[in-house]
RNA sequence: GGGCGUGUACCCAAGUGGACAAAGGGGGCAGACUGUAAAUCUGCUGGCAACGCCUUCGGAGGUUCGAAUCCUCCCGCGCCCA
């Protein structure tokens, strides 16, 4: 079934996703023309680590909502300003990363693309990746043709390089400095190269996003301007017989004068924000990736269930593709009844089966069933490690058990449910934890009465924590 | 280069010779109540073989029966003067 196209503006309005855009009205005009369609709208992303994290993941989404509108969207993946270092919203100077990392992490997110653009109906996306231009710039090439349309002046009112250099513990090198130079190559790269002539990203990319557009509008306006003394120069080149020079001054001529109309677009989504003021996307436990490998479908699950009352539907209209009237839908049965959970069940749902996949989010959800109800006695063994799939496990020997000399106190630090043996002893004093679902005392012994399918014991500590154990 | 400050646990911050593993706040964790939410209340928040022991108040030495606290040198940071 072909979904009805949507309109990408209306769409970002109604989702809270659209923060600034460059010239609204213009944009929509540019995206609206059916002669000119598909259109292609770029995102970067700068490879600093393996994996992205659903800090990412609004662009991510903003390129989704491209597709489905049918337009083409094209992921940068930056392998070349990756070697350098975006400084906004950085405090501090980082640490460079060798070419190889680089490289290798260009490598590890781009499944992330393929599987989340890949699941929305619409044009093919297409990924390029900026060292392939980048890598083979010149120095001397770049200060001439880019660092000429700079102005450092301007550069410097920028907020990110503002704040490092009036941070006298924390200056900016040349090398940061100079990111939003190399960005602004790229916009104006895919603007001229392949007709990009839309970029979006997170509301700290706005400062390089204009850059970009100003770039753009600069670079043309040389070329342009040029045109005439370039034709005067081949007639004179002409006129002097050097035919080959003239035929190639005419040609450069005849090419600048059919530089595209410098007109070029950026749109922002706001910085997503929790009702609490805490900052998005982080845990106790850390951030939260989009693969299953820092990950797990169970813990992503877990993160979009575990919003808050005030956050789910605007997390719903962000992370989620389902349509308007349905999150309407779900924020009435919320505003009725928050207790049934129902919208944070389908965020989870929803969001889950975007990155890991309908099936794994299904497997989830069940695990989150059964592990909440507390009911793990009564699961079939191979639902049992369906469950337990996604959770940290140990294995331990059998004859422990037999002789009852299994030490709880050991075993919670073992297994990371604490931290220290003091701690331990404070959750089992607090009846914190808890034995295939039903709470222990510390005088407690574990035996092999507690066997679950002859082999495993299931421990929690607080709400959230499982471990798993095998004794063989 | 000179002067005056300042550095304490995850963060802020008290402590200026013994009662200091170090007040208070924030954050975090756990318990109760709930709905795996929020708010509220309670407990915990350096470690351990635990009425004791070990490690920790920017670093290295020193004075002392005893140092986060006093002295010397070094390092970091802030403000002022040059």
């Amino acid at each position: 079934m072909t979904q009805q196209k949507i309109d990408f503006i209306e769409e970002l309005e109604w989702r809270g996703l659209l923060h600034q855009c460059t010239d609204e009205d213009g944009l929509r005009k540019y995206l609206a023309d059916p002669e000119r369609a598909p259109r292609k709208v770029y995102a970067g992303f700068d490879p600093t680590a393996d994996s992205l994290t659903i800090g990412n993941l609004v662009p991510i989404m903003l390129l989704a909502h491209v597709k489905r509108a049918g337009h083409v969207p094209v992921v940068l993946m930056g392998g070349g300003t990756g070697l350098i270092g975006d400084p906004s919203g950085k405090s501090a100077e980082r640490s460079l990363i060798t070419d190889q990392t680089v490289e290798a992490n260009v490598h590890a997110q781009q499944p992330i693309f393929e599987i989340v653009l890949g699941c929305v109906e619409g044009p093919k996306h297409c990924v390029v990746n900026n060292v392939d231009w980048l890598g083979g710039l010149g120095y001397i090439e770049v200060l001439r043709n880019i660092g000429k349309h700079f102005s450092v002046n301007m550069m410097m009112q920028k907020e990110s390089v503002k704040e490092r250099l009036h941070n006298r513990e924390q200056g900016i090198s040349y090398t940061e400095f100079s990111y939003m130079i190399l960005q602004a190559y790229d916009f104006w790269k895919l603007f001229y190269d392949d007709q990009v002539a839309v970029q979006v990203g997170g509301s700290d990319q706005y400062g390089n996003i204009i850059a970009g557009i100003d770039l753009i509008r600069r670079i043309s306006f040389d070329l342009i301007k040029s045109v005439p003394m370039l034709a005067a120069e081949a007639q004179a080149a002409a006129a002097a017989g050097q035919i080959e020079l003239a035929a190639s001054l005419a040609k450069q001529a005849a090419m600048y004068a059919a530089s595209p109309e410098p007109e070029s677009f950026g749109l922002t989504a706001p910085l997503v924000t929790k009702s609490d003021g805490s900052k998005f996307g982080k845990t106790e436990t850390g951030a939260i990736w989009l693969t299953r490998e820092r990950t797990s479908p169970y813990a992503y699950y877990q993160f979009w269930l575990n919003a808050s009352d005030d956050d789910v539907i605007k997390f719903l209209k962000i992370f989620t593709l389902l349509t308007k009237d349905e999150v309407d839908e779900l924020e009435r049965g919320h505003v009725d009844n928050p207790g049934a959970r129902e919208a944070h069940k389908k965020l989870a749902q929803c969001a889950t089966a975007i990155i890991h996949g309908k099936k794994e989010a299904e497997q989830a959800e069940n695990a989150s069933k059964a592990l909440f109800s507390g009911d793990i006695v009564s699961l079939p063994k191979a639902l049992l490690e369906d469950v337990f799939a996604n959770i940290p496990s140990s294995d331990h020997s059998k004859a422990d058990l037999e002789n009852q000399s299994v030490d709880l106190v050991e075993l919670l630090v073992e297994t990371k449910l604490a931290q220290s043996k003091r701690q331990a002893r404070e959750f089992l004093a607090n009846g914190s934890v808890s034995i295939n679902g039903s709470k222990i005392t510390p005088e407690t012994k574990l035996a092999l009465e507690h066997l679950l399918h002859d082999e495993i014991i299931a421990i929690r500590r607080g709400k959230k924590a499982w471990h798993l154990t095998r004794w063989n």
